[in-house]
DNA sequence: GGTTAGAGTATCTTC
DNA sequence: TACTCTAACC
């Protein structure tokens, strides 16, 4: 194996392989690359079996690449190792041994608005005032408990004031529910399996001796029950390294503890550490800029991060008049990049909360740059998907009463509050599922409906059954007989839904509606199934993390949206602000443009924001700033790009795109058209006056 | 039981 | 702004 291309630190984590290894990896300093040769090395040179290493990521994106990039060196071997997240690999875990747990083997998992319909169901049970108990507070505080392993009687002794008993009594029937449903949520794929493991030593074992050689990345991000974890799989072989950087911990919201990555030399009495601190990614540039901004926080190990790439460009700052012209100045700054022959997929538009997306979405489009948004205004959350999630679930599992409840009136079947309140209390007094419950009535037909499915659902496959409940429940008449534009996009993403089952199908074969179900209840984003290469990405620094780009805009600084508002009040708050920006700054390798903008809307309220202190912190002399004084013309006008009238397309029609050349409609909708072109499938709007129609010869 | 209007509130980040 | 929830009507 060729090892020629590391440096010496690097090449000692990628043959340390026994006994329990730290690795420090500052921002780009070629950790995944580390931990991908490690594995490699571990199989070609130390003939370990691809079956005994567990890689542990932080999402499922960096799991995919992560084994990509593991396969582009060993080949096909990479798929038997196991590289998946720890609620994944928790979830295998636990549908490994479900039966010990109590749980049948067709458990559903709840997403966090299941979680919150639950708690909120809850409160109404126990006549609480969701006003005085906001649901919201309540499940991060659940969250929180079982983050810290802390069962309900655990957490007896912790509640004293009024809100924290209220707290307990919902978290203890909220345990109960979901042990009801026959459903899990997402800590409990974290915490179940330390119980099952508490309680079965020899399970423990097993996996144990499954898994000799432990490695996890991003480890400053782990919180409690992911700790314990994995403290307790690698406990009796001890091979376990992890990597990571206390700068980049950016999820001691969800319960991350980066003193668990300080704590490793504790843990481990013989653990070797290694500092990876050569970074190859950024120009020097870029990382004095994040250096410079970073050491404002106090309490952190100094870190000598440094690289042997030239200055590059400087910094460019912008701010704007206000966020749409912030989106616009990107937007003139992209197409000059693009005229220079950089690829979309080499530039990233980070911004701090999801909702900012929506400005770039709608002038992108406009524009007609190729982009896609990475992150979890989830296809998964829209309505009409968890609907037909609802339908599948319930076919599956019929003891899931939060998805009976949702859809058993969806269409509208008459059956109203009052009827669902009935049935909660018959199946309360009869001790069974609300579905089975039903013996009489309009509900009745539900769920003769309901079991016409599950008995067709064993003969078809994935796509037919969801064409089949589609019809068969009367969702897509509904839908199709309103003529809306709403209407209309509901029925396109149940279209995008069945070509996601059948992408499952082509990967996988046959896939059962169990696999799925599990499969998808992880991912939360589309996107992750595809892999358009030509895109610009769009996406929360938070989900940007492990990612690089030559050019890379962060947006929005500005006090109060970053740093957010939420974060200002303390000291660690605002300190994990100033990590996330460090983050955001790093993941540039070429390019960096910091933006804000003066004003700008915020619920439905303008509002003046001064400019993030992150940009004082930086050292003026990397940064050119530009910026716009006075309002001016929409340059961007709607009338020099769109045709007034509206121009219609027919699937199979041949078009020509002044950028992307000949093409042909592959779909058309209310307002958009997605063409193939040479460079791929492209949404562009219909009425675009780039495109022009081509008559067959 | 369904519909609608008006009020109230919220978005911070994710598996 | 945009969504959700509630109360009062039909």
């Amino acid at each position: 194996m060729d090892l020629s291309t590391l440096n010496k630190e690097q090449k000692e984590a990628v043959t340390t392989t026994d006994g329990a290894l730290l690795v420090l990896a500052g921002a780009g300093s070629g950790k995944t690359r580390v931990l991908t040769m490690r594995i490699a090395y571990l199989i070609e040179e130390k003939k370990i079996s691809p079956y005994e290493i567990l890689a542990i990521t932080f999402t499922n994106k960096a799991a995919k690449e992560m084994r990509e990039r593991v396969s582009s060196l060993i080949g096909a071997m990479a798929k038997n190792i196991q590289i998946s997240t720890f609620h994944s690999f928790g979830l295998q875990i636990i549908r490994e041994n479900c039966n010990l747990l109590g749980y049948d083997h067709n458990f559903v998992i709840l997403d966090s608005d299941d979680t919150l319909t639950v708690i909120k169901r809850i409160l109404k049970d126990l006549n609480l005032d969701p006003k005085t108990y906001n649901p919201n507070a309540i499940k991060n505080k659940i969250s929180g408990c079982k983050n810290e392993l802390m069962t309900p009687i655990g957490y007896e002794r912790f509640a004293t004031s009024d809100f924290e008993k209220v707290v307990l009594e919902v978290y203890k029937r909220y345990q109960k529910t979901l042990k009801q449903n026959n459903s899990l949520d997402f800590d409990d794929l974290l915490v179940l399996p330390i119980e099952l493991f508490k309680e079965h030593p020899e399970i423990l074992e097993r996996y144990q001796d499954r898994y000799q050689y432990v490695l996890i990345d991003e480890y400053q991000d782990t919180n409690q029950a992911q700790y314990i974890l994995s403290k307790m799989i690698a406990y009796k072989y001890k091979n376990i390294c992890v990597v990571g950087d206390p700068d980049q911990s950016i999820y001691s919201w969800r319960g991350a503890n980066y003193r668990n990555i300080l704590n490793f030399e504790k843990d481990y009495k013989n653990a070797k550490t290694i500092l990876l601190e050569e970074n190859y990614r950024s120009t020097k540039t870029i990382l004095e800029a994040a250096n410079s901004v970073i050491k404002n926080n106090q309490g952190r190990k100094e870190k000598n991060l440094w690289s042997s790439k030239g200055e590059g460009d400087k910094i460019t700052y912008y701010r704007a008049y206000d966020e749409r012209d912030e989106a616009f100045y990107i937007i003139r700054e992209i197409k000059q990049l693009l005229n220079r022959g950089i690829k979309e997929k080499e530039i990233a538009v980070l911004y701090r909360t999801n909702a900012q997306s929506h400005i770039f979405e709608e002038e992108f489009l406009k524009a007609n740059l190729p982009f896609k948004i990475v992150g979890s205004i989830g296809f998964y959350s829209r309505k009409e998907i968890k609907d037909l999630l609802a339908y599948l679930r319930l076919i599956h599992n019929d003891k899931d009463n939060v998805s009976l409840m949702r859809i058993i009136n969806v269409p509208k079947r008459g059956i109203g509050l009052k009827s669902i309140q009935n049935l909660i209390e018959k199946a309360d007094k009869e001790g069974t599922s609300m579905y089975d419950a039903i013996t009489s009535g309009k509900e009745a037909a539900f769920k003769n409906t309901i079991e016409d499915l599950k008995r067709v659902s064993e003969n078809l496959t994935l796509t037919e059954l969801v064409d089949k409940v589609l019809d068969t429940t009367g969702y897509r008449q509904e839908l199709e007989s309103e003529k809306t534009l709403e209407a209309d996009i509901r029925l396109e993403n149940l279209e995008e839904f069945k070509s996601i089952t059948r992408a499952f199908e082509e990967t996988y074969g046959v896939i059962s509606l169990e696999d799925f179900l599990l499969e998808t209840s992880l991912i939360s984003d589309v996107e992750e199934y595809k892999d358009e290469k030509d895109r610009i990405s769009l996406m929360t620094i938070h989900s940007v993390k492990g990612l690089e780009f030559d050019y890379v805009f962060v947006t929005g600084l500005e006090e109060g949206i970053f740093p957010h508002i939420n974060s200002l009040m303390d000291k660690g708050g605002l300190e994990e602000e100033r990590r996330l920006c460090y983050v955001a700054i790093t993941r540039a390798r070429e390019k960096l443009y910091l933006l804000n903008a003066r004003k700008r809307m915020l619920f439905g309220k303008d509002q003046v924001n001064p400019a993030s202190r992150f940009l004082s912190e930086l050292d003026p002399t990397l940064i050119e700033a530009k910026q716009k004084e006075e309002p001016v013309e929409v340059k961007l006008d709607e009338k020099e790009y769109l045709h007034e009238e509206d121009v219609n397309y027919e699937v199979g029609e041949y078009v020509y795109h002044d950028v992307f050349g000949m093409g042909r409609v592959v779909e058309v909708s209310n307002t958009l058209v997605s063409i193939a072109f040479k460079a791929g499938v492209k949404k562009l709007m219909k009425n675009h006056k780039s495109i022009k129609k081509v008559e067959a010869e």
